[in-house]
DNA sequence: AATTGGCACTCACGACAGTAGAGTGCCAGG
DNA sequence: CCTGGCACTCTACTGTCGTGAGTGCCAATT
């Protein structure tokens, strides 16, 4: 339908409008870019991109703007990942390289993003649901405290406060620990709340002759707060950063940024949105303004690369304005992706 | 040099202003207050208070607006705090009722003035600087990575990887936790990086005769991962929410909201901000526009409240436009202080 | 069949002028 | 000390007009 030229040409409108925030004209297409041929040939294609409602004319006789369909198709055939310049590379490795534990790299990573492209950027975490418990620990805290300390395969450590009734001398501790350790030691965090269940439904089940004792009930409530503390694993979470670089851009939200700041705040949002885009056969993904209507985002687009945490994937992204640099953009998030993956690779494997 | 209804006049541009967003004209006053005087006597003592800086005339001819010099006047001499209404209470007990832990109740807590002001709402960590010690625990993950907890007697549990040499059976990781807890348990974290240097001092000043065991340089090793801990605790911290609101209300701020969300992300400089303000004798405090300005929020109000975290003092606030509406405000900030201060008293008191 | 130059047409935008209205400052009189 | 009155100032709104960018269409050209 619409000509080879055609898709040239809407290449160039998008570039010069990402470029100049100005709805762009055929004069201006032939003088910026080498199409060789007149300004009335190129106005005959834009009317069949306009067919194509790739393009609109914001009013009657005005250059014209991609539509977010054009630039679907933009972002879809036509954009060649622009490479990074050394310098950018080498931000890259200073922020990343020297990282503590995962969530400090996280942590660098983000900003690193937000650095590189000045949009929002966002990171998400590696997803814990695949890992399986390797340890716990307990700590008596006093006045009927006890911490419960949970770590994973994959190096994640959490703690939960639990309210036991009573205090324990050391080795009653010590038994609570196997108690406990017995049923989610070695076993995916996936399935432990269940796992959990599954116990305390065999506890009650047990013949009311059998007395029970404080240490029992002790285990049962640790046994509780553990259920708790895994299904909070299971929720997947966010890093964000750059949620100032919003108010720099915002001309080009027409309404209020106000659902953009909410759904950084909120999070769930933005992490369902996040999930829920498909990638290319590169790990690349894009979802552009009206795409993201369910979310309450129409105005926004995002970017994002998934990255591999040793088995698990998850994804790195920015967003921003629906009038963004794609091509800079994914090129951005791509080797953002790319060096974490490398070091959680590394990270695992010394 | 002010007369008394002229503060009077001054509590009713502020009061006005606040509501309408329009300069406040002397007809306007005489009819929206009964002064039982004509607008022409107003306007008289508009031009005192103009005389003293405390309103503005945006232009010529058109109402006055106040100054940051006439909301400081007004917020130290005529605001009347406007009583929470007992929904508003509720609101705040259902938020608050039901926390968890410490940090459980400090998200409550920000989301209820939130929620309750409509303004970004901040909430400022009790210093754990005064905190002392109450146990240490090591677990040996593998690798030479062992992961040390700090728990302190105000129930803040943290933890931090340590890289060690070589592997411990059981009964060496408890050598090294005693180790470990000799040298900071019962101590105050204030005090703890410099106990730890103390102890690593007299280890390398240690007779070269004496050899040094594997299990002595991990407890060094360890050691110097508590030390870095504990100074991470020093560092205050905040808990922010409603950054949002920030859009909703951009027309208040002349410029551009970019500073505020800044201050947000970056937290240093709000954190800064907030510490210095200096509370009155009911522990209420306010910094208004341009008193901000070493923060660079010269835009921007804060009015907070002091709350008492079992001896050590803290602040919860909410910062929004100059144009704020002071005396409920500060009457949230006090509502969420008081409650705040109550429940952290009976969880420690159980 | 594709391209081109020409031409009439549309519309946003800025400049300019005129009007209405809100609000002020000031003054003379109560 | 207060008040009504009055002249004055400035903003905001409205309408008009010219300019320029850009379009759509068509007949001529390649």
């Amino acid at each position: 339908m619409v000509s080879e030229r055609g898709l040239e040409v809407l290449r160039a409108i998008v570039q010069d409008y990402v470029d100049t925030n100005e709805p762009v004209g055929s004069k201006s297409i032939v003088e910026r870019h080498a199409f060789g041929v007149s300004a009335a040939t190129i106005r005959n294609d834009m009317a069949q991109l306009e067919d194509e409602e790739l393009i609109v004319a914001p009013h009657t006789s005005s250059g014209r703007v991609p539509t977010d369909k054009g630039y679907r198709v933009f972002v879809d055939h036509l954009a060649e990942l622009r490479p990074l310049t050394s310098a950018q590379r080498a931000a890259i490795t200073s922020f990343l390289d020297g990282a503590g534990d995962l969530d400090d790299l996280l942590v660098r990573t983000v900003r690193a993003l937000t650095r590189l492209t000045g949009q929002v950027a966002i990171v998400q975490y590696p997803s814990f649901a695949r890992a399986s418990v390797s340890h716990v620990e307990l700590v008596q805290l006093g006045g009927g405290r006890m911490l419960v300390i949970i770590v994973t395969d994959t190096g994640r450590v959490s703690q939960r406060l639990a309210t036991v009734r009573g205090e324990f001398g050391e080795e009653e501790v010590q038994r609570l620990r196997t108690a406990v350790s017995a049923v989610i030691v070695g076993r995916a965090v996936r399935d432990g709340a269940q796992l959990v269940e599954e116990r305390l439904a065999e506890a009650s089940a047990a013949p009311a002759s059998a007395q029970t004792t404080p240490l029992d009930e002790a285990a049962l409530d640790l046994l509780r707060a553990v259920a708790e503390e895994l299904e909070e694993f299971r929720q997947d979470r966010l890093v964000l950063a750059g949620a100032a670089n919003l108010a720099r851009r915002e001309a080009d939200f027409r309404g209020s940024i106000y659902p953009l700041l909410e759904a950084i705040e909120e999070q769930v949002t933005l992490l369902r949105l996040v999930s829920e885009m498909h990638a290319d056969d590169q790990g690349l993904s894009a979802s552009i303004g009206r795409e993201n209507e369910p979310f309450g985002l129409a105005e926004a687009s995002v970017v994002a690369s998934d990255y591999d945490a040793t088995g698990s994937l998850a994804r790195v992204g920015v967003m921003g304005p629906t009038r963004m640099d794609y091509p800079t953009n994914l090129a951005a998030v791509r080797a953002v992706a790319r060096y974490l993956t490398r070091m959680l690779h590394e990270e695992n494997s010394r």
